[in-house]
DNA sequence: AAAAAAAATACAATCGATTGTAATTTGAAA
DNA sequence: TTTCAAATTACAATCGATTGTATTTTTTTT
């Protein structure tokens, strides 16, 4: 089952195949008879573009490469989802590849992704990533790449769309001091990754600009599972030092001390209130509901799409001005933190 | 910054570069002195293949096309990281496309395919999807084509990977009856897919095995999305007709209605028990946690990916015989279903 | 040392589309 | 009708890697 190249369709015209390029691209330089009779041609045929030989003739893939930790992340999928959507109304084809959390994992892609000749990477690098020459690399082909969400803070010079951790974290610890909160604990994530610096510091700075002391004893680092948060939990209770507020890094751990809670008969907000971070569809259903931060996940995909999109189309043309758009995020008010004061 | 060709090293080596590709192809035909030559040049001169000319050459991209409904929904965001999981082992490369259950989507998603010359296509179908002309093309065209979870019931000589809808229905609905139901409701998504249609099956038979009549009232049709659930327990509850089970189709209508309930002081499971389907996260952590059904989405991409490369290794050996893989769905005990007889 | 066999390398066409340049055709002006 | 510019179309090289065939070099055999 060969498929119809331009040379069949100009031989059975009895032109020549750049002609049939041509008009086929609605080039003013074929008139409009040829063209008509072309495409008629064309679709006679089945004939459908090669690309891989467009592509490298033009070298230009139209593709964009995703990497990301893990797909089923909600978080991520969503974000993918508004890639797909700004690739998608610009022309551009999206392969996806997964790190699952390994640095390893990730130049591999890097690599294929060159050598496919994407034109440009969307990356949210993994945990292990903390040297970044895989990235340099990419800059140093003059290959488009923006960051979003995890960035390398090894790289200065280069585009990121990123959440405002730090506001989020600090309105999320606020809005439970307002609530009347005394003794905030912290969920944190892997300090390997900015964000969750930057929640941390957001959580620090509202305790300070509170007169509230921070005490190290009440952060608790983990990957931030459903499991951890559960058994962070446990351990805070069972030092039972009079902990009034959760601020978690993200949703799952939230849900999880919450489960906890609620095997030991623990009241959530009023013995604990609660505040989570993303906006997972989790927190939404947890009882009590989850008071969290929206992260908008795929507005952040878009808006990275975009850039790169934008870097791709003015390459070369100036000396690149490195963009970091930060997306502020919301305040969700849900139960979980609704303690009378 | 222009790219390295196996004709700068083979310039810059003084050797020809039909010897520079067989030896970066480990050929025996070239001598091992000259290989390492080529190597170390290579590595010096930053060399990465040009899989556009290589694949264009060779007339394969080792590249599969995904078609998902939309890829921030849970199942298929598993789904996706199991295709993710085969490809990237079998050294593929995976583009991935949402049809966000428009018809004239996928059909453009398609075309796209063909055009990039992706080895093979896995698709799930949205539900605009009837006739699926654009889904004959690729078998006409010989390229190898695996449906999953969702496939087109136009087409019988196809390769599918399905859930075993109809036995999970039917022992969800067997569940409910023995844990003392008496009137079971039945969620259902759209009609057009097969899959529901096979649940509703299921539902019927579970009720009439056990002498149990089938009432066309008790069953909703909607999106299942969350709020259909909801709704739809609000309307049962107004009709007042004594209903002490529901078995859904997904998990989403299910806690909705639960949360419905619970707005009203109804108690799950002991006024109305609840049976989900899919095992979405949601469902573990809803309040009372819900009994579901597991429908192993990772396990269904890997395996649909398996299939679709097999396929394609075999390409035109054999005249394909169809297979149609399915995955037998586990039930789930959890809170929802525990009625005390 | 010459002949034959084997190993290594070079030449050249190919995959399918694009594009600069050259050649031809068309139509208008003289 | 001739002339010249404009509009069409054809020719040929190119993108970068692969591969069958031809040629050269090396090794083995006699």
């Amino acid at each position: 089952m060969k498929k119809t190249t331009i040379y069949e369709i100009a031989k059975s015209l009895g032109i020549d195949s750049s002609t049939v390029s041509r008009a086929l691209n609605d080039s003013p330089r074929v008139s409009k008879k040829t063209k008509v009779k072309v495409l008629d041609k064309a679709k006679e045929l089945g004939y459908s573009a090669n690309l891989l030989a467009s592509n490298l003739r033009n070298k230009k893939s139209n593709t964009i490469g995703v990497v990301v930790p893990r797909i089923s992340r909600y978080f991520f999928s969503t974000t993918i989802a508004g890639i797909e959507e700004a690739a998608f109304s610009h022309g551009y084809n999206v392969i996806i590849s997964q790190s699952l959390e390994q640095l390893e994992r990730e130049k591999k892609i890097i690599d294929n992704f060159v050598s496919n000749r994407v034109d440009g990477v969307l990356i949210s690098i993994s945990w292990e990533t903390q040297e970044c020459d895989h990235l340099k690399k990419l800059q140093n082909l003059n290959m488009p790449l923006v960051f979003f969400d995890r960035h390398c803070s090894d790289i200065p010079n280069s585009n990121k769309v990123l959440t405002g951790d730090f506001q989020g974290a600090y309105q999320a610890t606020e809005h439970l001091i307002k609530k009347g909160c005394k003794k905030i604990a912290h969920f944190s994530g892997p300090q390997t990754l900015e964000l969750y610096k930057n929640r941390l510091k957001g959580y620090k700075l509202a305790l300070e600009d509170n007169n509230m002391k921070f005490d190290p004893i009440l952060v608790h680092e983990s990957s931030l599972l459903k499991n951890f948060g559960y058994d962070s939990m446990k351990i805070l209770m069972k030092n039972n030092n009079g902990i009034d507020g959760v601020f978690s890094a993200n949703d799952a751990a939230a849900v999880g001390a919450i489960k906890f809670l609620t095997t030991i008969g623990k009241k959530v907000p009023e013995d604990i209130a609660f505040v989570g971070f993303s906006n997972d569809p989790l927190s939404e259903v947890v009882e009590p509901s989850l008071t969290t931060v929206d992260q908008f996940g795929f507005e952040m995909g878009k808006k990275a799409c975009e850039l790169l999109i934008e870097n791709i189309n003015s390459k070369n043309l100036k000396p690149q001005e490195f963009k970091t758009i930060e997306l502020q995020p919301t305040l969700i008010e849900r139960l979980s933190s609704q303690k009378q004061r």
